[in-house]
RNA sequence: GGGGGAAUUCCCGAGCGGCCAAAGGGGGCAGACUGUAAAUCUGUUGUCACUGACUUCGGUGGUCCGAAUCCACCUUCCCCCA
């Protein structure tokens, strides 16, 4: 379990992470895969063809349904979704967030109602590691609370007191769990993850207190909730000379291809979006030329591929009138058609940044894409 | 042949004298979505010289200050009886 720092290019940085389960190259993008699977239909044998490195699931969602002794059983998560690459299980520490309706918070951890069925689930930082190490991923989040952007200072700095509390629980868990004979993946690794909302002063604390302890990465939590992206620029610049340069760091939630290009610039190295997935679902791409809606009227007679300069399986093989049409009709092959391009594109656009580094131009690659981002086709 | 019922804006369908350019669906058009309670949500959907005006509720005429709503006839459709 080691990273290598192979080059710098700027503030851009190309690397690579061995893990039990093979090597990250980076910058990457990790494919979200919530329940398990990467929704629209599209399997672990297809995450094969689009290039995808590592897949990320969640450890709330995999223990509401099916539960994590399901998977456990079968083997862990590889053999159940049939996938030999990294896996990374996020912690549930977002559910803390997304679901703030439905919970409580303590010191001890957190309790939800189940958002399918209602039923009370506690987790803590003990719970979420004995799920995660259940579940035998590659990469293990730590649990930690992911506060509303428009959080007050104070409210910020004692979550993250408890956050880093509970990350100190969560490391001495993993070592217990670890150290088990029936676990399944004894070298599960961790990612500590730095908070502090907008408040550059309680994020240089933070990530000064996290990064005293022994992790195998860290992340920062907490952004693109929110808050403006120059301002999720602005914290990642602030914070980012406080992280050690010999392990990763994942900007946890984002983002889309610009947010993930400057902050490339700003020396992240691993991100995980729904946006992809959740976009393409919705019929919105991401291609070589800008941002489209497929489903638009001006793509009814549009007889070209998505995306004429991408290799992904749909648009080798299909146009933009029958992908629209299939949207029409509530097809369940349009949203399949649409996740594959976008996150072929993301995995994509993420070896061509590595080239980039690699080749020592990522600052005019950067911003000729980001033009061109900027646009609708 | 006799009796009864119905025709509403792209579609279905509410409205039954003024608060109606007309509820609600559907469809159409567009936008949003950032560690996925999201195959979801929002806006919009007669015309225009658009804080107002004009045209519309099968057709024609009428009653009334005022009609999608009442009356007469016509047209079309549905049901029942023969």
């Amino acid at each position: 379990m080691s990273f290598t720092l192979i080059k710098q290019d700027g503030g851009a940085r190309r690397g690579a992470f061995d893990t039990v389960h093979g090597t990250i190259q980076t910058p990457v993008f990790m494919n979200v895969g919530t329940s398990a699977a990467i929704k629209g239909g599209i399997s672990s044998l297809d995450l094969k063809n689009l290039k995808c490195q590592v897949e990320l699931s969640n450890t709330y969602h995999l223990h509401v349904r099916p539960g994590e002794d399901i998977i456990y059983n079968t083997g862990g998560i590889h053999r159940f979704i049939n996938w030999d690459k990294p896996v990374l299980t996020d912690s549930g520490g977002f559910q803390v967030f997304s679901l703030a309706k439905l919970r409580n918070i303590t010191e001890e951890g957190v309790t939800f109602a189940s958002h399918f069925d209602g039923k009370r689930i506690f987790m803590s930082p003990e719970v979420s590691m004995q799920i995660q190490s259940s579940l035998a991923s590659t990469i293990a989040m730590a649990f930690d609370e992911c506060p509303s952007s428009v959080a007050d200072h104070s409210y910020i700095k004692a979550s993250c007191d408890r956050t880093y509390r509970w990350l100190v629980r969560c490391m001495d868990e993993m070592d217990r769990l670890n150290a088990l004979p029936e676990t399944i993946n004894k070298q599960q690794i961790l990612f500590g993850i730095g908070q502090g909302g907008v408040y550059d002063d309680l994020r240089i604390e933070h990530m000064q207190r996290i990064t005293e302890l022994e992790l195998d990465g860290f992340a920062l939590g907490g952004l693109a909730v929110g808050e403006t992206a120059e301002v999720m620029y602005r914290v990642i610049e602030v914070t980012e000379p406080y992280m050690p340069k010999d392990k990763p760091r994942y900007l946890m939630g984002v983002g889309t291809p610009i947010n993930l290009l400057e902050s490339i610039d700003r020396g992240i190295d691993f991100f995980d979006c729904v946006m992809p997935s959740r976009n393409g679902r919705h019929g919105n791409l991401f291609t070589s030329t800008g941002y489209l809606n497929v489903i638009n009227e001006k793509f009814k007679y549009d007889d070209r591929p998505i995306d004429e300069n991408c290799g992904c399986e749909a648009c080798r093989n299909y146009s933009r009138a029958y992908v629209r049409h299939l949207f029409k009709a509530k097809e369940m092959l349009a949203m399949r058609l649409a996740v594959l391009h976008n996150l072929y594109f993301y995995n994509n656009l993420m070896e061509e940044v590595r080239s980039a580094i690699d080749n020592g131009c990522y600052s005019s690659f950067k911003k000729e894409k980001i033009e061109i981002f900027s646009q609708r086709v």
